[in-house]
DNA sequence: TAGACTTATATGCGGTGCGCGTATATGTGT
DNA sequence: ACACATATACGCGCACCGCATATAAGTCTA
């Protein structure tokens, strides 16, 4: 230890001139290496329910079946860049709130070889995902009903033509979305993702519902956002509709948490 | 789609040739892509403070500097298998608690190219760690003393000589790491992972006291813990410390969530 | 236009869990 | 024998949540 400490400066001049001509003569893609993907589950709450954004695969492998958007990931873009790129290239949505989810790495889990994908999840209101959905062929809002006694995993995802069967490991990584969206629903404000900027405290409590997949008592949910102090009243109503119109709000808490 | 659902079983047929001639000339490699490693943050609690496994970069780059074991993902490995395999190469260490925590993707975070991490961390009882630690030269346990209202990554790196600065972006899985343990204590038996198989409460509390950098009252831990149903008492105590023995404990409840 | 209906909002009550203080039990050390 | 240290049990009060109830304020309909 002594010793070492003794000539620290001169090893550290020595290191530094030994990294650069390593760096210089050393080949990443000397080694056989995995490739890798994003795939983006993109979930919204549509009719009081989960929907999630599927894209119908143009080409092989998979070809014609149902999938989340996804793609490579490029050498010169972060993991954050390639979502977004690869959520304008296939929905058209920009500015979208994502986040990480998990990597998933089985050595079997697509078809043309060894690929590991990092695993995203995207919540959008449902109008915003509506639009870009009807404004590309090839993609669908498809149900995704979860009873919570059901078991893990134990949901079903159905377009208009009923159950679908997803490609590659997507409904595995769609089961890890939902759970890690219902475990932060009460921890981070994530639900203001779901619902355009203002909204009433019912429209707030319906998306808890939808996500948590069971119904929950109106009062307390009112008294627990107002208490978080995570909303903020706007002074403004909505009305038109079939009763007394309900006070508005907007997100307000400083977002948070890992 | 009546006509689509028409020509299903003929179109499934020829997607099916399709798709094996596709995979028979499809090359994974031939296009550019980064390299996939997987980094450990091998996690203690020791002397009532949370330590990290360090090792001394044998080899360039950052070589001589401390790290966090790490390696290459083969590619007939799944990750939980390169997870295994660092561990044991590295340390020595099998069949440890061990739990994907996210991956960091950074262009620029590896002097060599572009080299994706996914980050996981590994919870060992201190005994295991330490036995580990002096068996291996140029591995240490580094003190990680959190601060927690020194702001986010507000700790710090302590070994023999006084902090140290870690390679490449570990510090920032380190950081990760940390707030997920955190994170999870109160939601999932991790702390079990920490202790030997037969502990006193107080050296339960000793645990989540270290990880969370505050003092819990002892009282409400107890009923707490034993309300919870995830520890089971032994009927035996230990004895021989300066006074009235402990009740023995060991973990009983079913892992559980995500 | 009056009343039914629907939803919004406020308030009160009781159980539960947790922070905190206190009392008692049971070992070790002098 | 006594002090001392830790383990364990219990009681009190507060905060929060589930639940019920009351009132407000609109729309809808006869």
């Amino acid at each position: 230890m002594t010793r070492a400490r003794g000539g620290e400066r001169a090893d550290r001049r020595e290191d530094h001139d030994d990294e650069t001509t390593f760096l210089a003569a050393y080949d990443l893609t000397a080694y056989p290496r995995p490739a890798l993907t994003v795939d983006v589950a993109i979930l919204t709450v549509l009719e009081d329910a989960i929907h999630a954004l599927l894209v119908q695969r143009p080409s092989q492998p998979a070809k014609g079946q149902w999938a989340l958007p996804g793609g490579f990931v490029g050498l010169d873009e972060s993991l954050p860049d390639a979502v977004e790129r690869v959520l304008a290239r296939e929905t058209g949505l920009t500015g979208v709130y994502t986040a990480q989810l998990a990597t998933f790495g089985a050595v079997d889990r697509d078809p043309r070889g060894r690929v590991v994908t990092v695993a995203h999840y995207a919540l959008v209101p449902a109008g915003t995902l509506v639009d870009a959905v009807s404004a590309r062929p090839a993609t669908l809002l498809a149900r995704v009903d979860a009873s919570p006694g059901g078991g893990p995993g134990g949901f079903s995802v159905r377009g208009p033509e009923g159950e679908l069967a997803l490609a590659f490991d997507h409904r595995e990584i769609l089961t890890e979305a939902l759970a890690r969206v219902r475990w932060r629903l009460w921890h981070a404000p994530v639900a203001f993702a779901l619902l355009p900027e203002e909204f009433t405290l019912l429209e707030l409590l319906r998306v808890y519902e939808a996500v948590l997949g069971r119904s929950l008592d109106k009062n307390s949910f009112r008294r627990r956002i107002r208490a978080s102090g995570l909303v903020a009243p706007l002074g403004r109503r909505r009305e038109g509709l079939r009763a007394r119109p309900a006070e508005l709000y907007r997100c307000a808490g400083p977002d948070a948490d890992p």
